[in-house]
RNA sequence: GCGGGAGUAGCUCAGUUGGUAGAGCGUCAGCCUUCCAAGCUGAAUGUCGCCGGUUCGAACCCGGUCUCCCGCUCCA
């Protein structure tokens, strides 16, 4: 099977059974938005508590928050986001190729700089030990020449990004006779303006009404209950704070079905630690995040790392846990060491003391964060697109089932009598009355066995259970299990103890 | 945003040179069945993605638009 053909059925199959629905469809959908269906939903959720379980619960020193996704706008100048969030964007009409045009124009102006140097070092090879930079500077004509037209071009150009002013942009991209590096050609579109970030309004009325962004990371909710939380917590350094929430993301492209939605879901972790030890827990965290995933068993050829080059603003280090999705390897989830950029930011733009006091040292600091940021609708794609399997059985016939790693499966046993008659569904149902308090139980009467079979197979319903006639004379039911389709028979109270053991999820976390 | 492909029942698709929609599977109600889909009977479900144009008449031709997939681009 083709990789555009098993992403297909990754994304119909994922409609067909209630996972995923295209939101707003009946009015024709709204692009890169989703909705969980019934079995999605359980199967999100089932992937929140993972996570938070490993995360939280197991750990002393990790706190859970939900902070809102409403935020002071002045989080987003000190975050960096405001700045880096906005790309002026210019396309080539012939190329077909999209630059951000202060890029262009930045690109211009170093390629002038380059001239410089090159008359510099050219005099200095004449001059030797002679060579006066600051004389040769400021009277030699050619690179008094460069030196006036840099100034000219930075001060339009400064000029037009500090009033947002887009046509001066394009003018200057014009007036400088910028040609496509693909091209060659200076056929350019309009210079158009993209806010990543999603705005609205606080306040009913419209003229005193305040700009806000909905949050495109969860992260600055953490950050700015860094105190808070510390506070009130008792927590001493190192320590973290986890959260899951949504976040939005006004992507030019989304795509990808699930993989990159304009709302999205994020489960974070920043772990609060003191300034030096970072690179320590850097690996410390890219090693117990890989676990994490490994301890899933989808396979450990489906994951790497990839260290990124470029670093953002606020990052001395940087990865990717990537996952092979059926498209290719892409980010699954990010761990980066982003210093105290954030903390020392949040201190300046709101003049609010972000320090801990450490008792040890007896001293005062910005702490650092080392971060892990996955996104939890990646996660659900990972585990979905890798559990979906058609197989070829001995008898000819194919099964489609849905090998979810069993504690993620969204629901866990079906009760199936064998018949619809002779008393079978009562006690089936009775017994589904005893595992449903425990387990996300479903009870089926529908159709032939094998087909009930099938269906819980295409759900990835990991037990089910089968009353017979034997089971009304000695009590004992059939369990088969979803991967291996063999089956058992055993004693309820067996069947509970069996089940509660294979979703144990001390056991699986330590796998 | 640009280029390519696609959109007909829940799913997979058919629909002859334009004459107001079909199949299989699934679903639902029964029947029959002692363990791995496709036994029998019956039923429901479509403004043929949406809007407009051409035409006596459009699922089909033309224009626009929306959505999805692929490539390019972007991704703090």
């Amino acid at each position: 099977m083709s990789r555009d053909d098993k992403f297909k059925k990754v994304i119909s199959h994922a409609k067909e059974y209630g996972f995923v629905f295209q939101s707003s469809e009946i009015y024709d959908g709204l692009s890169a938005v989703y909705d969980y269906g019934q079995n999605g939903t359980d199967l999100k959720n089932n992937i929140k508590d993972y996570w938070l379980k490993s995360m939280v619960q197991l750990n002393d020193n990790i706190v859970n928050i939900d902070s809102a996704i409403l935020m002071h706008p002045k989080i987003w100048k000190a975050s960096g986001h405001v700045d880096a969030f906005n790309d002026p964007l210019i396309d080539n009409k012939d190329s077909k190729k999209r630059y951000r045009a202060d890029v262009l124009v930045e690109e211009h102006i170093s390629k002038i700089e380059n001239k410089i140097h090159k008359e510099i070092s050219k005099a200095k090879k004449r001059f030797g030990d002679g060579f006066d930079l600051e004389q040769f500077s400021t009277t030699n004509p050619r690179v008094l020449g460069y030196t006036k037209k840099i100034k000219e071009i930075s001060k339009k150009f400064n000029e037009a990004l500090e009033k947002d002013d887009l046509k001066n942009l394009k003018k200057l991209i014009e007036e400088l006779e910028i040609a496509c590096p693909v091209s060659g050609s200076k056929n350019w579109t309009d210079v158009k303006q993209f806010n990543l970030m999603f705005g609205t309004k606080l306040g009913a009325s419209a003229d005193s009404a305040t700009d806000l962004y909905l949050r495109p990371e969860t992260a600055q909710g953490i950050f700015v209950n860094f105190l808070n939380v510390q506070k009130t917590s008792r927590l001493k350094i190192p320590f973290g704070i986890a959260q899951i929430g949504k976040a939005f993301r006004n992507e030019i492209v989304a795509r990808q079905f699930i993989f990159r939605m304009r709302e999205f879901e994020q489960m974070e972790m920043q772990y609060f630690i003191k300034p030096g030890t970072q690179q320590k827990w850097y690996s410390k965290w890219k090693e117990n995040r890989l676990a994490w995933h490994l301890s899933l068993g989808m396979g450990k050829e489906n994951y790497r790392f990839h260290d990124h080059d470029k670093l953002a603003h606020y990052a001395d280090a940087a990865c990717d846990i990537e996952f092979n999705f059926p498209f290719g390897f892409k980010e699954l989830e990010g761990i980066h060491s982003r210093t105290d950029f954030d903390l020392s930011s949040h201190e300046k733009f709101s003049s609010k003391k972000l320090k801990y006091f450490d008792p040890k040292s007896n001293e005062s600091y910005t702490p650092f964060v080392l971060e892990t940021s996955i996104g939890l609708d990646r996660m659900f794609l990972a585990v979905f697109s890798k559990a979906l399997c058609e197989e070829k059985l001995k008898d000819g016939t194919e099964r489609i089932v849905l090998k979810i790693p069993k504690i993620l499966a969204p629901k866990k046993i079906a009760v199936l009598p064998l018949l619809k008659k002779d008393s079978l569904p009562e006690l089936s149902k009775k017994i589904k009355e005893e595992f449903k308090w425990e387990f996300n139980t479903i009870y089926d009467e529908k159709d032939a066995i094998g087909r009930r079979y099938r269906r819980q197979d295409a759900l990835g319903t990991p037990y089910c259970l089968t009353v017979d006639h034997q089971s009304l004379k000695d009590g004992t039911i059939t369990i088969r299990d979803r991967d291996s389709m063999k089956q058992e028979r055993m004693k309820v109270e067996e069947i509970k103890l069996k089940i509660r053991a294979e979703l144990d999820i001390k056991s699986w976390l330590n796998s």
